[in-house]
DNA sequence: TTGTACGCGTTATCAT
DNA sequence: ATGATAACGCGTACAA
């Protein structure tokens, strides 16, 4: 039962550990023979090198990481799919990492980068705004996607992003509303406490008000529970339940998410509630599943696929060298669909 | 720029390297004082131990590895969060791994068994057929959970296994249309290569109409389309799309998923079709937008918290050799929803 | 209680 | 083209 290592390899073989060592690694100065024959003696004993060991020694690893913050987010997974192939045609491996809503990024990131030697670091999602002074320690480049901003003090030339900018996008949804006729609408936000991408997405909707003419109302403002998991359906059809409970007056309700929307949308009926006829109902990001529902809904869609690639291809032009950090504002789309209608 | 070591902090405090990684470890011996002087140079100098180093040297590494076939599988993500509380309750670290669609997860265990010392390993879906052999190389106790069975011949003392009995519950669910008086049940299933969970659904419909003296006709049989992803909402669309357009009567459509059923429902909605009033729509898994999805869906709902909570417990008692290895099916429950309604 | 020295499995630098 | 050997950073006997 005893593991085998590359030493094993050159005795069964009959030559040095290095010569193993440079069959496995594709090394240039080895005889086709002597590599043919270590490879078979190297399958027929299952022979498989220690990663702990390799990376120890290593300094070069061609590997970068994606971390996610959390599990199950759908938004996400799209984007790691492309990730995942620009990374493999680069031929470097990725390594997926997830991170717990608990846990801290950044930390995770300088244990990973000490533990696999990587090139670089893609944080997808989370806010990493309390983080300056260990994001510092990162000597490896990274970049911020689809993730809250750093703070405006953080020198934005020690790393790079890629990100919609929410409020604008968030502006463009409740605009689209308003010029719809929609006077009452309530907006399903963050929690008070978040500084991130759900406090933008509530200043945009703020401003399109505003800019229409319309007040702003606090009883319309419907932050998530905390008892429950953020951005996830049953906080939004509990939020929504509640609400709709009041008997408060609304022609539509934008989340700020897709999957509050849907949670929303169960509300809604199940209070007897007829989307769109009665109230409108928007989301945001424009995930797959969001097309599917019924009526299927309007939302206001990042565009993951080149906002992925682009996310690969700045970060690789760093490693190379070929570029500078850099911030890349990505344009969403409004898509309209089953769940909104004018009002009159 | 240098890494910093556990050299530099032994240094840096003057002890011995030992002393420190005593004082990292939380060994007994030392002193309180040492210890915390220690660490507090550790936390001024940011001082982060290499991984990669300390599994090379550890036998010991108290971790078990999950992993999961595909990404974005909602119905893995809850299993994951209850073996995740399971896992750190007995103060073990998870390592969470993703398995692309077309890796060995075999291969992929055998490595990481090597780099990271784990104790145990949980196989979340996949099929591992093909691997017997490898199989046998895995000289770490492990559990296959939710995962199409390993073929007869492999001996079923070398593994555990929890899962649901798919044939039987699929059988229930197709039973349950039939005794509600639906005749053309159609069946959205795997393809015809499949010979995992699928090929067991398949075969309990076909039991089940047996059982209820219904034919079973291959233009009822829906196979999902090979050119889209597996199991995906946009496969159930498609191919739901396509037999639609055949006009082959039917009363009732049940998918072997609950995302397949997701995206049936839009299709049949955009034909013009009433769920349930025309056509009746049933699931299987019991994901939780099920619920959400109007109407919502009814389905066979697997016991995921208890199927995970189980696979901890086994897998936990082979490691602490309270145990052998050990094959638990599970009941599923059979969840009507608004989805289906009797045909008379 | 603490320090020294060795070895974990691999890659890289030398010679040869 | 190949082999011996020194690191890589850490944990742990063993000695002190």
């Amino acid at each position: 039962m005893e593991e085998i290592t590359i030493k094993d390899i050159a005795r069964i073989c009959g030559v040095g550990v290095s010569t193993v060592s440079r069959a496995i690694n594709n090394h240039p100065d080895i005889n086709p023979e002597t590599k043919e024959m270590i490879m078979r003696v190297i399958k027929e004993n299952n022979y498989v090198p220690n990663n702990s060991a390799r990376n120890l020694k290593r300094q070069d690893a061609k590997a970068i990481a994606v971390l996610v913050k959390g599990i199950n987010n759908s938004f996400f997974s799209q984007m790691i799919k492309v990730l995942e192939e620009e990374i493999k045609e680069k031929s470097y491996a990725m390594v997926l990492q997830h991170v717990d809503y608990d846990e801290d990024e950044v930390e995770v990131a300088l244990k990973l980068v000490k533990e696999k030697r990587l090139r670089g670091i893609i944080f997808l999602g989370g806010y990493l705004v309390h983080s300056e002074e260990k994001l510092a320690q990162l000597h490896v480049p990274f970049i911020l996607s689809t993730t809250g901003m750093l703070p405006k003090g953080f020198s934005r030339n020690t790393y790079s992003s890629v990100a919609v900018d929410d409020t604008k996008e968030s502006y463009k949804m409740v605009d689209y509303l308003c010029k719809n006729g929609h006077k009452d609408i309530a907006i399903l936000c963050a929690r008070k406490t978040d500084a991130s991408i759900g406090k933008l997405r509530l200043e945009g909707y703020k401003k399109a008000l505003k800019d229409n003419g319309i007040e702003v109302r606090e009883e319309l403002i419907l932050p998530m529970r905390s008892d429950l998991e953020d951005y996830s359906l049953e906080n939004g059809y509990m939020v929504t339940k509640e609400f709709l409970e009041k008997q408060i007056p609304c022609t539509a309700i934008f989340a700020i998410s897709d999957m509050l929307a849907i949670g929303a949308g169960k509300a809604l009926s199940d209070a007897g509630y007829k989307v769109p006829e009665d109230i409108s109902l928007a989301g945001f990001d424009g995930v797959e599943i969001g097309k599917y529902v019924i009526p299927s809904l309007t939302t206001l869609k990042q565009p993951v696929d080149s906002m992925a690639r682009e996310t690969a291809r700045i970060l690789f032009d760093i490693i190379g060298k070929k570029a500078k950090h850099q911030h890349c504002v990505f344009d969403g789309e409004l898509v309209v669909r089953d769940s909104t209608m004018p009002r009159t």
